[in-house]
DNA sequence: CCGCTTATTATACGCTTGAATAATTTCTGC
DNA sequence: GCAGAAATTATTCAAGCGTATAATAAGCGG
């Protein structure tokens, strides 16, 4: 009986690369498609294994979307440098690879259709969602104050909703087709709007000389 | 022997019925949960059914997938009036019900998650698209003439995109969670928003007074 | 009211799924 | 280098899937 070499994977690894081919076949075959088998063979090893590091499909799923949701707000979150920058850094990485390309989307697309039917994934996006929005508002409010203009509360609400919701849509267009912009044409675009709405230009890092107003 | 008691449906009518099942299905469980045996069910037939009206449960789908579309884009080419009033109910038309609801999202979000791996939905969805954002472009296009802006073509693009990209967001939000926003508060940002972008005011239908500037 | 068409049900089939279990290999500590 | 623990494979299982087909009921024209 010929039985499949194979090398036991160090500790946290085979987990991570799991979770990694669960994203993979999510992304490629959809949430149909990926079935423990897929998944197996994507991370090169047999279907049983997935039990043995997860109690079940549905958890492995769920902490596969933990990671989506980790890896859309952790670069946002690590943006440093002084309140006037910080705003457009988060835009430009909101609007470029590899926050948005079409993988991106599936993934997304795939488990908020699921959001509704499974509770636990419920949970999860909810918290990266407030999570994400809450960094926002905060970055738009620095960035006011930083202009010298009163972060009237209610002000600073519609603002953070209208932003959200422009880079959401831009995302959105560039991960769906992406193909239909011109290089760097959704960040111009979005950058451009964002000035209007606020009434401030966003100065970028490298061109600081103190124009504040 | 009793057989299930049954009335043959009037011409076409089943077929919608059936369409509209596999909607409420797809919402409601995902596609992975819409069955042929749960959509049955939700039609008030029997599975077997199916197969006299479609070819196949992808073609169901498919159709179904082109009502969704034809939903989402009908209302707005139906808006009329001067186009200095037009573009303001497309925006209020896309963001209030039944346009934005979190059924609307689920929907979208798995025949989104879906069209990377199907072609036949793929090509329903590329359609679909460009016709939505044509129409946005004519839209802006028109307001920008009856308000005296020359229509620059690479402006005029421009602002399509970052206006779809801005709607597109808000009815994100707004389906995903509605219940954070007070009453057409979504809207109200989108308006005073666009009208940043633009540097124009959209003026409400009923109260036209001709100050056009 | 009868016979024909066909819409509809009922049932069966082959296949895939997630899960469970048993068998086996790898690695670690001694 | 040998035991014992743990990771991995292999196999099996019941359930559910989409599809195919045969039986039956409904409605129509005569």
């Amino acid at each position: 009986m010929n039985r499949r070499a194979f090398h036991r994977a160090p500790e946290g690894e085979r987990r991570q690369d799991l979770i990694e081919a669960t994203l993979d076949c999510i992304a490629e075959f959809g949430l149909k498609g990926a079935t423990l088998r897929q998944i197996a063979i994507r991370a090169g090893v047999t279907a049983g294994l997935v039990r043995h590091y997860f109690d079940s499909k549905d958890q492995m799923v769920a902490e596969a979307y933990r990671t989506v949701i980790a890896s859309l707000t952790e670069k946002a979150e690590a943006i440093e440098g002084n309140p006037e920058t910080r705003l457009r850094d988060f835009i430009v990485i909101n609007l470029t690879e590899p926050v948005a390309n079409s993988r991106s989307l599936s993934l997304w697309a795939a488990f908020i259709s699921q959001v509704r039917v499974d509770p636990t994934l419920a949970a999860i996006h909810r918290e990266g969602y407030l999570g994400f929005r809450n960094a926002l508002e905060t970055l738009i409010s620095d960035f006011l104050v930083a202009n010298g203009r009163a972060p009237d509360g209610d002000a600073c609400r519609r603002h953070a909703i209208a932003i959200n919701g422009l880079m959401d849509g831009l995302w959105l267009e560039g991960c769906l087709a992406g193909d239909l912009f011109r290089e760097s044409e959704l960040v111009s675009i979005a950058l451009t709007s964002i000035e209007a709405m606020l009434g401030l230009p966003l100065v970028p890092p490298h061109a600081r000389t103190g124009n504040s107003n």
